[in-house]
DNA sequence: ATTGGGCAGCGTTAC
DNA sequence: GCTGCCCAAT
């Protein structure tokens, strides 16, 4: 019974000074609170929900929390059911979620208030793009040159694909009408406005028609809905408190919402909490506001007060000072805020590094990776992660971890429902559970290829336009049974009347038990549709080359299992509950489910399609089955890899080591804010104007978004990605002029940010920042494996890394062709594998040759491929025996078999120079216990000097309201709590169409019928590894300290390569060889830039070779 | 004339 | 991975 004393006494125990304001602060008020990155930004949030349910006495049902993802919904929901399990508090009857899914919920009960017809649905993404598409295509000529004119107030075009010309682009029209959505404002309102923009309102108007057609929401519908709901009448029971996380990244409709929630069902408003932190808005392409604080604060009708949270928890205040520095460089629209202070600071400045070439950024992370990773019992894989701008940097990065063996996962993959075999099943059953989808039949009937193309099914929808009285599914049966005419070949008209027994077959299953039911449907529907012949039988191969008969079903053809998965979540969603009891209360539903059996398969089914596109993160998305399967990997084997994320993706996460590659102009800041900024102001200054729902604001809102630049939301994002390190951060562009796009560094890395970073990793530059290191990760150096490492060897070598501008693994002083030979545990024994040691490809191919029982492992069944081979040794240049030899790209000539010039690697002063020119290099220095360096003021190196703590008097914070003046305990527990929170969760990889994703890298018994293509092999020279017997190759190709089961992505890598393969080869045929060798001995750069390419080049020869599930993966 | 396979080029960020 | 384009097959 004193239970929730305790509980309370305890959670606050653990809070600073700043945190226990704000938990305790007066709930019937509003609070503001600012969190910078690290500082318990969601222990507050819990923190205060319990405190109000405890302390209060505030009941579970008379809270909201927003948060702004479902993912962090449910942790949120964990979060507090553990903090509350001492008590008798129902924490599921809070209601947690995203604007999003809360006002689904409120909609489904009342949106017939709004006029909602009954049984409306969440369009797709897709689908809005498919019907702005049809608009634009259909617009009327003065519309299209309105958009084009000088007259126009909002930009709708963008220039086209191949030409310079502009057109109106269905994205810059979405990103519109999602504008005005946000402000409230219905079509005829915004067409009654008088600055409207005719040609957006026409698009608008025509839009909203359509989707009423369909009887469907887009995602913005859902907010504008509720809000138009709630302005007019208060249907929502008693709320107490509303909580919203996130709250910079909320728009302008969110935060009414948040009014309009905290009013329950009553008038006058009751508290409201807010956490977030402007300086990590980062969405305002989704129109959220970074000035949404001092908005909210007009907006208000109660008394607004402010807590700034300061102390951090995660980074060191070497990493703080420089994001500090960077986020400074923002001047206008940043008041209140205080530098963050750290609870601890290390000597190892963040890292930059400014590469003369792209490709030798993603190997020197990967190298880094190695290095850090080879200190004994101190980083697992989980430990690092790699943020992007663009997830086209990926490629690269995946590309070099493969290179170097590092396991890794790619967090927020492709969102599963958006997989082509998921968005045609959900075709299929959406034509099945309504006559009215004329999106997904078109869709089902152009997929899979059946013999309709898209010219009939243009035919068929201007039918279905023509006749909007009728539904486009009876349409088509008089389509079929001639009643309407219309030319078609038979082949067409045998398809149409395939589908539609197709559809009413599955529709005849409604006497069964409902999963029965639903069983039966899907697996109609999936056969008969042709797609699992489709995925079982011809995915992937040609179609034209596989007339054999002995084809046989492959049921790991990712496609097909996709499904599966599909067909698990279909059968087993339990938002049914849910959706009954909501329809319960509208008393006209409640007859027509308990009558007839097909209405309960359709609610079912338009439940599952709504909450799809809601919970996708939550129960959907491939993410989660993989991830709890890999979770128990990671307790028993300790399975662990790197993570790469978009930076947006790594919002709210964090880890000791972060990279952030890419930092150049035009990725960050990206290109686009140049694009966004031109028509983002043209936009603005009619349009803020139309804010219907306070006409007090638009005046400073105007001024506020003119001040806002969009080139401050690319700094921001830079600093969300910089404070996401805890320990180690490196940043790293590349020279200008390789890339014509890419303008070198960014203009984010001014001298004042450059002062606090180094070129290279402190921590390793001595054995006692080894040390050190160990101590900041609270790791003890283990005496015993010290034994057979020596941090000494560690040291040096890195320091030869170092020296060697980055570009080959040094190992034992030796440089490392193949990294993933190399075994990290030890570098006191000399290594133990001949083939990191060769110089020459003769002799490599020599220790190889006599290798004997390593070759025979190569032959992996490739029962269905006959002819693999032979084409595989077609890609392989004869005498390309060993790609190794950093000097050759095939056809080899015959000058490179010289060695390199360095052996140990040694450079020479003027390449040095030629190198980096921007940032020389530094010496290194073998007096190792000096750690210490003093500031040379000329160049980027940094004092390290400064003692921390940090004095209080530097304690800027001026906020006028409540100011956090605290220093902070340097509680323990606190830290470790707050170290330990928001652990990644996410998928260890991604549910990807490429088949291969799961490689089968199980290594079979040899096949003696493959004898003859290994002695062609042979010849030619491919090297190989021991495989033992039944080992997974996972097992060969890892550090056995970090067993995995390889599912990495690998075929994204391999098929881009594949397509280098083509170009490399067809280009080395056309030009001489001679100027061809002649270029590539050039510099020496180039022959070692060679090397990357063409190992590159030989392995994703063989693995885009070896693909359908059998791989075997031929490694040198 | 229609369809579908093959190929090359291009892609912000994401609820 | 999607789109536009060419070409071969119907």
């Amino acid at each position: 019974m004193a239970m929730p004393n305790t509980v309370l006494g305890q959670l606050l125990a653990t809070l600073n000074k700043q945190q226990r304001i704000a938990v305790e602060f007066d709930p019937n008020n509003a609070l503001q609170v600012i969190a910078g990155p690290g500082t318990g930004k969601t222990k507050v949030l819990t923190s205060r929900v319990v405190y109000l349910l405890l302390h209060h006495k505030i009941e579970p049902k008379d809270i909201v929390v927003t948060t702004f993802t479902n993912k962090a919904a449910k942790e949120m929901m964990d979060r507090l059911a553990k903090m509350l399990s001492g008590t008798a508090i129902r924490v599921d009857e809070i209601t947690i979620g995203t604007f999003h899914s809360i006002c689904l919920r409120v909609l489904l009960k009342y949106g017939f208030k709004v006029g909602l017809n009954r049984g409306w649905r969440i369009v797709e993404e897709k689908e809005v793009e498919a019907i702005i598409h049809d608009l634009i295509k259909t617009m009327p000529d003065q519309i299209r040159d309105y958009a084009n004119s000088y007259k126009r107030s909002v930009n709708l075009c963008r220039p086209t694909r191949n030409k310079d010309e502009w057109a109106v682009h269905p994205q810059m029209v979405k990103k519109e009408i999602s504008r005005l959505k946000s402000n409230a404002l219905l079509p005829e309102e915004y067409e009654n406005d008088s600055n409207h923009d005719p040609a957006l309102a026409h698009f608008y108007t025509k839009y909203q028609s359509e989707l009423g057609k369909l009887n469907a929401l887009d995602f913005d519908d859902l907010l504008m809905y509720t809000f138009r709901l709630l302005t007019k009448e208060r249907c929502l029971p008693d709320i107490k408190h509303v909580l919203v996380d996130e709250f910079q990244d909320t728009n302008s409709i969110q935060m009414d919402l948040m009014f309009l929630f905290a009013k329950g069902d009553h008038h006058v408003s009751r508290g409201i909490t807010v956490v977030g932190d402007p300086d990590q808005s980062i969405y305002a392409f989704r129109n959220a506001l970074a000035q949404n604080f001092q908005q909210m604060q007009q907006k208000t009708p109660l008394h607004c007060s402010q807590v700034v949270l300061v102390e951090n928890y995660r980074s060191s205040q070497k990493i703080l000072d420089t994001s500090e520095t960077l986020i400074q460089q923002q001047i206008k629209g940043r008041t209140h805020r205080a530098p963050l202070r750290a609870q601890f600071d290390v000597e190892f400045p963040p890292v930059y590094v400014n590469f003369p070439v792209g490709f030798l950024q993603s190997a020197s992370i990967a190298r880094e990776i190695l290095y850090l990773k080879a200190l004994p019992n101190l980083f697992s894989y989980n430990d690092f992660s790699i943020l992007v701008r663009q997830r086209r940097q990926i490629k690269n990065i995946e590309t070099a971890l493969i290179e170097h063996r590092i396991p890794y996962k790619i967090v927020k993959g492709r969102a599963f429902w958006e997989l082509k075999e998921i968005s045609a099943m959900m075709h299929l059953i959406k034509c099945a559970y309504s006559d009215n989808e004329k999106f997904s039949i078109l869709s089902s009937l152009l997929y899979p290829a059946k013999g309709l193309g898209q010219t009939s099914a243009d035919k068929i929808k201007k039918i279905f336009e023509d006749n909007p009285s009728q539904t486009p599914f009876s349409l088509l049966q008089d389509i079929e049974k001639g009643a309407i005419n219309l030319t078609m070949t038979t082949k067409v008209r045998s398809v149409i009347k395939d589908f539609i027994q197709m559809i009413n077959f599955s529709r005849s299953f409604d006497k069964a038990p409902l999963k029965s039911s639903l069983e039966n449907i899907f697996d109609t529907l999936y056969e008969r549709s042709g797609m699992k012949n489709e995925y079982l039988y011809f995915d992937g191969g040609k179609k034209s080359d596989t007339n054999d008969s002995n084809r046989e079903a492959n049921y790991e053809n990712p496609r097909h299992k996709n499904i599966l998965l599909l067909k698990k979540y279909f059968l087993g969603i339990d938002e049914i509950e849910d959706f009954i009891h909501s329809q319960s209360d509208q008393k006209t539903f409640i007859e027509d489910i308990q009558q007839v059996d097909t209405n309960v398969i359709r609610s079912y089914i338009r439940t599952f399609f709504n909450s799809l596109s809601l919970y996708a993160t939550e129960s959907t998305s491939s993410d989660n089955e993989i991830d709890r399967t890999s979770k128990r990997k990671n307790s028993r084997n300790g399975e662990a890899c790197v993570t790469i994320s978009t930076i947006h993706g790594a919002k709210g996460l964090e880890w000791p080591v972060v990279f952030i590659p890419g930092c150049i102009e035009g990725i960050i800041p990206s290109i686009f804010s140049r694009d966004e900024s031109s028509s983002e102001t043209e936009s603005d200054t009619e349009e803020e104007g139309t804010n219907t729902s306070d006409k007090n604001v638009p005046k400073s809102n105007k001024k506020s978004s003119s001040l806002e630049e969009p080139v401050d939301e690319e700094r921001r994002m830079f600093f969300v990605a910089q404070t996401r390190a805890k320990l180690l951060l490196y940043l790293s562009s590349i020279k200008e002029g390789e890339n014509p796009t890419q303008g070198g560094p960014s203009r984010f890395l001014t001298p004042e940010v450059r002062k606090t970073l180094i070129n290279e990793q402190n921590a390793l530059k001595n054995e006692k920042n080894i040390e050190l290191l160990y101590k900041s990760m609270n790791k003890k150096v283990p005496s015993d494996l010290i034994k057979r490492f020596s941090l000494k060897k560690l040291v040096q070598d890195y320091a030869q890394f170092i020296e060697n501008r980055r570009e080959s693994m040094i190992w034992n002083g030796r440089v490392i062709r193949n990294s993933f030979t190399l075994d990290i545990t030890r570098n006191t024994v000399a290594m133990d594998d001949p083939i990191s040691d060769f110089t020459t490809a003769a002799a490599h191919l020599q220790t190889e040759v006599n290798k004997k029982p390593v070759l025979e492992r190569q032959f992996q069944t490739m029962s269905r491929k006959g002819s693999t081979l032979s084409s595989t040794s077609k890609l392989w240049p004869k005498k390309a025996y060993a790609p190794q030899a950093n000097q050759r790209l095939s056809p080899s000539p015959p000058k490179v078999h010289a060695p390199t010039t360095t052996y140990p690697l040694q450079e020479s002063p003027t390449k040095k120079k030629s190198y980096a020119p921007s940032y020389p290099h530094k010496p290194y220095s073998t007096t190792g216990t000096e750690f210490k360096i003093k500031q040379n003021k000329t160049d980027n190196d940094n004092i390290l000097e400064k003692p921390f703590p940090i004095s209080a008097s530097n304690d800027r914070a001026s906020n006028p309201k409540m100011l956090a003046t605290s220093k902070g305990s340097t509680n323990e527990a606190i830290k470790k709590e707050l170290f330990s929170q928001n652990q990644v969760i996410s998928s260890p990889k991604r549910i990807s169409r490429t088949k291969s994703v799961t490689r089968k890298l199980i290594v079979s018994p040899i096949m003696i019928e493959d004898k003859k293509r290994y002695e062609e092999v042979k010849k030619n020279g491919s090297v190989h590894h021991t495989v033992a017997g039944d080992r997974t190759a996972a097992e060969i190709l890892h550090d056995p300290d970090d067993l995995i089961i390889d599912n990495r992505p690998i075929l994204t890598s391999a098929k881009t390569l594949m397509k280098a393969i083509k170009k490399a080869d067809s280009k080395s045929n056309q030009s001489s060889q001679k100027s061809f060798s002649e270029h590539q001995l050039k510099t020496e750069e180039a022959s070692s830039s060679q090397f990357d390419i063409l190992s590159q080049l030989s392995r994703a020869k063989k693995k885009a070779k070896l693909n359908d599930g059998e791989i075997i993966v031929i490694d040198d």
